[in-house]
Parts: structure tokens; C-alpha cells; sequence
DNA sequence: CTTTATTAAGATAAAATACTCTTAAATAGG
DNA sequence: CCTATTTAAGAGTATTTTATCTTAATAAAG
């Protein structure tokens, strides 16, 4: 089950570094984290500008530049980093791409696939990048491999 | 969240139809199929080629030919199809697409996303082509639109 | 003012996915 | 045997997604 496109899982992966590694005040550079994730510098550099524009990020050009949290990463839920990389459609699809589906003409699998999307979407909505990156740090999970 | 391509929801569909109108014995045309639930008449014939090819369907050419199950209803689940559609490792997936993501190294959101992946593959291997072929026909639940 | 480090922007290329078309093979029925 | 109907097979095309490359803009520091 592939719920995210590259965009989503580079993009994710690339900001969950960012928390884990906070520089007090200071911008931390793409190229850090693409080094650092194995990643396109570029393909981030697109991605993140992204989320500069969504206003999850914002971006410092020139030395000493980079990228930053727009807000304190307790204020940032998971969710709306998902929704900013996938769209804010993300947790309204159909399973089978049937486009009125829904309580008044549910689709075979729409109860399951609606308990398993808001089964996610709580759990994203209530997690924050602080908490995410405070688990990374203590290494109760890992950004690598 | 797409966690489906549109070979998987094209089959599903199909394969949803096909189930929804049972005829004693007789194979259904794909013409039938596309056109009723107007899917691409060479698209939805190249899924089923495959789906036959893995077990699922049997086909039959010529005059009166088309595809039908080739197990009863009530011995297919969900589960086959989808696996079938989208491959054996459907479920096996790290959403932020780490290789070695599992209980050893989990990823920053393995927990949820385990979570999310057992509910759905419960749902699915839990629920007959027959429960759902009965639910479309008694119009609980819809397959156009 | 010049150099260097950095992101922004968009063009381009490559790869994967989605879809279409053509021809072949099988089989029923006249 | 001939024709019509149907799936099989695979080539071909289009679209979308993924990734790369080039140039511009910004800003720090000497």
C-alpha cells in the first residue's frame, strides 16, 4: 500500500530531519539534508520550496542561509505537513476513484476504507514534529535506511 | 490517500461487477463489463489477462467466451484480488518509503501505519467476493458513479 | 565591489504509469 | 469450411511523475 507519492516521502522524511536536528535560530541548509538523507539536493530544494509557499517553511537565501520551521514544531501536526505535500484532499478519495462516493451512495469498500482513513488521520492530527523529533533524537526511531 | 492505482481500482471495479451479476455457469462478456461501467474496453481485458494468469478469473474464447471466477465467490476474499491487483507485497510497505523499516528500525510513523495496515487487511481478508457481490445487488452499496 | 554560498525558478530529461491499437488465436454456429 | 465473436498478446502512444540541470536572485563576508 503506497500512501504517499516521492514527493510526500522525501518531503516528510527531509522535514523529520530538520526537526530532529534543531539549530537554535538558525537556518539549516538543503544541502545538509539532502547529504545527510541521501537525497536529490534538487528534488528537495523543489519540494521544500513547496512548503516555503504553503507557509510550513520558510527560506533564507545566501550564506549562512537554509530553511526553518515557520512555527515551533510543537504547532506543526503531522497532518498538515501530509496535506501541504499530498493536497488538501488527501483523506477525501474514494479507494476505487468512484467520485460520488460517499454516506448517501457508498462504494463496496467505503466503510472500510473510512474507518482505516480516519484511523490515520487522528493519529496524524494529534502528533506533532516535536514529538516526532524528540523520538527520532532519543532513537526510539530512525530517519536512515 | 491513494492507495490504489488505477489498474487496482479499474479490477476491482470489474471484478466487483462481474460478481454483483452471476450467470449459472456462463462466462461474462468484458464488452459487458467496460461498457457498463465504462472502463477502456483494451484496459480492463489486459488486468483480467492478468488476473487470470495469477488464479483469480478463467476466460474462455470465442462466441458466448468472457471471463468468471474461478474459484465460488465465497472463496475469494478481497484480499486475493487486491494483492493480485497491486502485488503480494501490498502490505509490506514503509509509508515513507525506508527499506528496512520494521520492528528492528521502525521509521518515525511505523506505529501508525502498522496500525492503519492491519485494520484494512483484516477488513479485507475478511470479506467473500460474496458479501459484497450480495451488498451491490441488494443496492446497499453502489459501483458506478 | 567581488566572491562565495545559498535558495528560486523554470526548462529539460528520464522513467513509470496509463491507455490505445493492431493482429493473432480460439471457438461457436451456420 | 466460413464467418462472427470473443480473449490473448504485445507493440505503440500519451500522460504523469520523478529527477536533473541551468541560470537567476539574494545576501554574507572580506
Amino acid at each position: 500500500m503506497k500512501a504517499l507519492s516521492q514527493v510526500g516521502k522525501y518531503g516528510l522524511r527531509a522535514i523529520l530531519y530538520l526537526v530532529a536536528n534543531p539549530s537554535e535560530g538558525q537556518y539549516m541548509s538543503i544541502r545538509q539534508i539532502s547529504d545527510n538523507l541521501k537525497l536529490s539536493f534538487h528534488f528537495i530544494t523543489k519540494i521544500f520550496r513547496e512548503l516555503t509557499e504553503k507557509g510550513i517553511l520558510i527560506s533564507y537565501r545566501g550564506p549562512s542561509g537554509g530553511i526553518a520551521l515557520a512555527k515551533p514544531a510543537d504547532q506543526i501536526m503531522l497532518i498538515d505537513v501530509v496535506k501541504a505535500l499530498e493536497g488538501e484532499d488527501y483523506f477525501d478519495k474514494c479507494l476505487i476513484g468512484l467520485p460520488h462516493c460517499g454516506i448517501a451512495k457508498p462504494c463496496p469498500v467505503h466503510e472500510f476504507w473510512k474507518e482505516t482513513k480516519i484511523q490515520l488521520q487522528k493519529n496524524f492530527a494529534e502528533t506533532s514534529l516535536a514529538t516526532l523529533g524528540e523520538k527520532i533524537r532519543t532513537q526510539e526511531v530512525r530517519l536512515d535506511e
